[in-house]
RNA sequence: GGAGAAAUACCCAAGUCUGGUUGAAGGGACCGGUCUUGAAAACCGGGAGGUCGGCGACGGCGCGGGGGUUCGAAUCCCUCUUUCUCCGCCA
């Protein structure tokens, strides 16, 4: 969401952003926001005239009626009653242009940053930089599902009988795998000053409209029957949800969080539920950052965050690479986004594993987060990204760490959360 | 889950029974000063309070959220949320 006043001050800039977008349609709505606000202006400066006026005649009674002067006052009762419907009128017209407004606004896209390259979708990312060597071993590497099973890791025929598609059981070492990245991931990320922190796993309605639209939620969020709550889709949800209309220190700045949780995500779209293989499920752990500043600092801290990321990859010896998104993929809150992906030795290609983003003041605005300024409050600056969310990050790790025999290296750094065993070894089924 | 009590500005806190000069006492924090080598403490002095509109003068809204009664609500009524105390239940 941006500031109103850039519509009423500088529209073509607004246009120019919705351009490079590629969202044209939407290029109708800043003249009408702009003409709404018009009218909204001349609502209220009309109704706050006349509740002046009200409020000097109640006030006027209330001297009256001390000195006893019934009559006198029962006459500017009458008067007051006069207005009284035209300020009924005018309360009815501000709010439903406010709510216009608003609704228009929430689909204007957040400026983007200079630096984002031009692309209509996806396929017009560009990548950035490549960390680490792509190696394509000698060996076919085999799909991860079966790299699991092979170590009698998956259960996928249980979790389908429990709870349907797009669950899963990871069983024994691949489980524990699966515990220690995670493990791993929040220690390195308390090395590196961020604050550990385990968040609510459901939030209100109030808090998910604060942080997605209708149409995402829809797509994202399970509701919880006859409650008021939903299961989180990402710890980013309950992170940021934490600090909505709270008036922040600037001595406390900045906030830098990690948080774990479950994700549950219904996957409703395009590309839904996988049968093999546990890629994209509704279910799945993830160790996040979010990062609260002062405005000045986000792109700077968008630029560490994402290399933590990197760093964190490349020290279980996983390949990456970063992919800026360009304008036409970013979603309308970021101003500057990348994703991080994992190299896989199987498919030979780079695939998502994280994303880092800035969303400016936009995700402030929207939910009030603010700090005390010396020349008023003022919104901050938010910013996420994921550290590791598996099992995709397991995924990646066991295609990167498998040997011909189909036995998985355990790297250094991942050996003091599997008990210092260095390599695991296929059982017998 | 049951029964009570509470929610006031950046923080603490009066006002609510008995509706009307209450944008809301008093503190703290903050700013200036005295004292001190410096700081703290103490004392003296000080303006401003959130948000929206307006070039401004001003004005609207605003006492947890929403609704209602009234000419007028922090104050009365309904409702939701949260916190505290007690009881019950339980990893």
């Amino acid at each position: 969401m941006i500031d109103i006043k850039l519509i009423r001050e500088n529209r073509d800039l607004v246009k120019e952003n919705i351009k490079k977008k590629f969202q044209d349609h939407k290029l109708p709505l800043v003249d009408e926001i702009y003409e709404l606000d018009i009218k909204y202006r001349e609502a209220k400066q009309e109704g706050d005239n006349l509740r002046a006026e009200k409020n000097n005649k109640s006030a006027l009674i209330g001297n009256l009626m001390r000195e006893g002067k019934k009559e006198e006052a029962n006459k500017i009762k009458e008067e007051i009653s006069l207005d009284g419907k035209r300020i009924e009128e005018l309360n009815i017209k501000e709010e439903e242009l406010a709510n216009e407004i608003k609704k228009k606004m929430m689909v204007i896209p957040n400026i983007i940053d200079d630096s984002v390259p031009i692309g209509k979708d996806d396929t017009e990312n560009v990548e950035n930089e490549r960390f680490g060597e792509p190696v394509v071993p000698d060996f076919e590497v085999p799909y991860h599902a079966d790299i699991m099973e092979n170590l009698c890791g998956l259960d996928k025929d249980s979790s389908g009988r429990t709870s349907g598609n797009g669950f899963y059981y990871l069983m024994g070492d691949v489980a524990r795998i699966h515990s220690a990245m995670l493990s791993y991931a929040r220690d390195y990320m308390i090395d590196h000053g961020f604050t550990y922190c385990i968040p609510p796993f459901m939030i209100r309605s109030d808090v998910v409209t604060g942080v997605m639209s209708f149409e995402e939620m829809d797509a994202m969020m399970y509701k919880i029957e006859g409650e008021d709550l939903f299961l989180i889709g990402t710890s980013e949800h309950s992170m940021i949800g934490k600090f909505k209309d709270q008036l922040l220190k600037r001595e406390n700045l900045p906030y830098t969080l990690t948080s774990y949780s479950p994700c549950f995500r219904k996957e409703v779209g395009a590309h839904g539920i996988e049968e093999r293989g546990v890629y994209r499920v509704h279910q799945f752990e993830k160790q996040e950052m979010v990062v609260i500043c002062e405005p000045e600092d986000s792109m700077n801290w968008y630029n560490k965050m994402w290399k933590l990321t990197v760093d964190f990859f490349r020290s279980i010896d996983i390949p990456v690479r970063t992919l800026e998104c360009c304008s036409g993929d970013l979603a309308d809150l970021k101003v500057k986004s990348c994703d991080i992906e994992a190299w896989s030795p199987r498919q030979q290609k780079y695939f998502e594993v994280g994303s880092c983003s800035t969303l400016g003041d936009a995700q402030a605005r929207r939910l009030g987060i603010r700090a005390k300024g010396e020349n008023g409050n003022y919104y901050l600056h938010t910013l996420n990204n994921t550290v590791l969310a598996t099992p995709r990050g397991l995924i990646a790790f066991l295609e990167n760490n498998v040997n011909a025999d189909g036995s998985v290296n355990i790297p250094v750094a991942l050996r003091p959360y599997m008990g210092g065993i260095e390599i695991v070894k296929p059982k017998q089924k």
